[in-house]
Order: structure tokens, then sequence, then C-alpha cells
DNA sequence: AAACCCGAATCTTCTATAAGACATCGGACT
DNA sequence: AGTCCGATGTCTTATAGAAGATTCGGGTTT
């Protein structure tokens, strides 16, 4: 059984009871979707009081591992049924109306990764990576055209049919087939000419201009493990903030 | 003096005391950069435990009102000294290195809100608005045209002159000189071809690729009180923004 | 005499714990 | 079928002590 001692030291209680919880959660002894153990039995567990492991709970749930559900339980946080993929998807509709999104695949190659690819994976260059790109529809127009990188070793098995065989955001199915579940993503965004091929794809004029946005997700422990690079067709859709 | 009453009820404690803490602060009780009275002080005036005062200042803390500094006190937050002025302006260069900003005001004209811009505001369409243009220089060189609408009712007496004369960031001296204090705001980015008279001044060619932020900044109780539209050359910069 | 160093006192926020209130759900009972 | 009720979660509040920051004064050094 874990034990206080497996922390570092000299860091408050509650932060190293965050700490165990975050390794179990990445070892996988709860799986997304399910219920952790109730704050009382992990306080027996950790021989530390109920309220210092709601503290460390806390900041799990601040961080969004965690989801609390008053009176029920606090559960493992998951993409594959929030209905708020939007937190990782940023795009809304000028008009405010919620549209339902569709999207295709076309095409899922195997590849070596190149200098820039493994710079942001961190990754020594010429590392496997599967290259998948991808068109995604807002009311039957496509509005998004994307580029990933994965790196083959975390994603064996990886299909163009499996990904157009799943339901629900690309996030859930890395998450429930593959066990790599994104935490934290960094966005770089700035504005491009359309190429050709983008502007096909897009229907939109050569040259015209689009959002370009490029993605590095983590995993537990500030892991790259997904690189992404969206072009965005802006003309009736944007790209939404929020500073806070 | 303050008490329990003057908040709702039917809420937790905590978050009662939240509220009226927020309350003082909309009412210039304590000005930014001053200290707050201490947690033990204001569970006396409050006629509530310590931890319940603490609980409540977690929550302003956490959405930025207030600084916590431990063995110091706490800080009602400030953009006029804050060196994280890139809480709001988001551009980075695409090599890391901080720069020095500069900036330059090309204008700063009465007129009336139109539509759009009331639309935004809340208020009345052609209510007297005061429309500010100015360039942001990155290394010498200019990346940000900002164009600002600003309600002339809780502005006044706002002259280029004074905008050119103070030193920081813009919000400080809305927060310093006028009491306004932005506490949160959205932004709407999409990619546009620049216009001619925004190519010149950025000094990009007409039809390039601009990427434009639209944005609604709001004060206490969530009124809107600043539309901006920037147009940023991201040809060596980009919006940086995290996704967690 | 002036400058410096170093604790004690006393502020502050931070951590840890305990006890009761509130929410949810399922089974027993009417 | 509807209602009550208890078991089991999280949520709220309270309290005591630990840890960090500042001030101030006495002692030492320059």
């Amino acid at each position: 059984m874990a034990d206080i001692s497996d922390a570092p030291l000299f860091s408050p209680l509650y932060r190293q009871i965050a700490d165990l919880l975050t390794r179990s959660l990445e070892g996988g002894e709860w799986k997304p979707g399910e219920a952790i153990p109730s704050e009382t039995e992990l306080a027996t567990r950790y021989k530390v009081s109920q309220g210092t492991v709601r503290k460390a709970i806390d900041a799990l749930a601040a961080a969004h591992l965690l989801v609390r559900r008053q009176g029920k339980g606090t559960y493992v946080a998951t993409h594959a049924e929030e209905r708020t993929q939007f937190r990782f998807l940023r795009l809304a509709s000028d008009d405010g109306t919620a549209e339902r999104l569709s999207r295709r695949f076309l095409g899922c190659k195997r590849g070596k990764a190149g200098a820039e690819v493994a710079c942001a994976l961190d990754m020594p260059a010429s590392q496997p990576v599967l290259q998948v790109r991808r068109l995604l529809y807002f009311r039957g127009a496509p509005v998004v055209l994307d580029d990933l990188w994965l790196p083959q070793s975390l994603f064996k098995g990886l299909t163009a049919e499996r990904l157009s065989a799943y339901e629900g955001p690309l996030y859930g199915l890395f998450e429930t087939e593959f066990g790599v579940r994104m935490i934290r993503a960094e966005e770089q965004i700035r504005a491009v000419a359309a190429e050709a091929d983008a502007a096909a794809l897009l229907g939109v004029t050569p040259g015209a201009p689009l959002l370009s946005v490029s993605r590095v997700a983590f995993t537990y422990g500030d892991r790259p493990v997904e690189l992404r690079r969206g072009l965005y067709d802006t003309r009736s859709h944007h790209y939404r903030n929020v500073l806070s």
C-alpha cells in the first residue's frame, strides 16, 4: 500500500498527498470516468485527516484532473463523455448558435519525425511518428483542417479505420484506447495565407487569410505527446478566448 | 460597519463574505496596490472564523482580484505595477526572447457609439464614446495596431497627452486615474487581410494576413467598459494561449 | 559616535485536523 | 407506485499551531 514516505519530503502534507494521487492516476489505478475512493477512505489509507485529503483533491480538481460531485463522489476527469470538448476546441460560430460538427479523416500515414516535430515532442529526430490529417465541418461546411503528429510508440495500432469508427472527441479515443490522457496544451496562433492544397480543402481562394493554430498537448508529467497544426477558416467563425 | 445581513442569504458563509469583500473592493474601500485588513481582523469584523475569511479570500485570489503574500498580507491586485501585463497581452516573440515594447498614440477623438460598439459595451446607441488608436512596437518594429472604444462617461478628461505621458500598461492608467479596474476580458480571434491604412502603419503589404483580436473588457459586476480591436503582424510573433 | 549584525517579539498567511451540515441514492415500508 | 429513511459521499465551518516577514533594540564592531 502507498505511504507518505513515497512523496518528496519538506513539502506541505496536502501537496505530498496530491502528488501521490497524481501518481495513482498516471499509473491507471483509477480509470477515467471512474470514482476514486472517498475522502475518508483515502484519509485512513494515507494516515492523514480528511481535510488534508480534501485540500489535495481540491488542487487536482482545479487542474481538471478530477471532477467533484457533491453527495456522489469524486471522479477521474475524462474527455470521452464531457460535452465540454470545447475546452480544447475554442472555435465558435459568429452568430453564437451551437452547431453540430462533423469530421472526415483524410489520411493516416507513418513516417519519421522531422526536426521541428521531434523538437516539439521532445524526442530524438527521425523517431517513428504517425501523421493524421482531418477536416472539421460546421453545418456541413469545412472550417478546420488539422494535421496531427503522434509518436508511434504510444499509439501502436492507430489506423484510419479506428479513427473514423470512434464517435466523440479525438482525445476520448486516445484516452480509452491507448491510455494517453491529455492534461494541458499550449497553442501558438498566427495569421497565414492559404496554400493551394489547404485552400482547396477548405473551399477558400488561395492566399486567403487563415488562422494557424499550432498546439502541443501534454500528458502527465508535462510530457508532450501530440503536435497539432490547424488551419481555421474564420470568415464566419472565430477563436474564442477568455482572459481572467 | 458591514455585517453579514448585507449578503444574500441561503449561500455558503464564505461566499457571502467573498461577496462583501468584492463590494468593498468595488466601492474603493481598499485601493489597488494597498493591503486589505488581516484575516483575523476581517474575521472579527464579520463575526466569523478566520478560516472562513480565508476561504473567501482564496476565491478572490483565484480570480486575480487579490494577491496573497505569505507573512506580509493580502493586497488588492493592480495593473499598475505587475510585470505580468502579459496576462492581457498574449503576444510573444517567436524566438522566445523577452522584448522591450514601446508604443505610440496616433489619435484620440470623441464621437458617438455606432451600433456595433454600443452593443459590445451594452449601452444605448449614439452614446458619447472615446476612440483611441495606437501602435505597439517590438524591438522598434510596429507589430500591433490597436483601436479602442471607451465610454466617455467613465473616462472624462482622457486626452492624447495623458495617454502619452503615462508610463506602464494602459489598464494601469485606467485604474489609477479613472478608478476603472479591468477584471476579465473576452477575445474573438480571426485572420483577416490587411487594409491599406493598417498595412501602411504596420509595414506589411496590403492584403497580407493579419491576426484580428476583438476584445471586450469587463470591470466589477461583469460590466463591459472597453471594446478593443487589435491587428497583429504575426510574421515573427504569435499569440500564445494555454489550455488547461 | 556611527554602522552593522543578530535575535526576540509580533505581525501576517499557511497548514492540519475535527465535527457537523448538506446532497445523493437505494432499499424498506406503506 | 410513492414515500420515508438511513448509509455514504462531499461541503462548510471552526480551531490550534506552524511558518514566513517585519520591526526594533541591544550588543558588537568599525
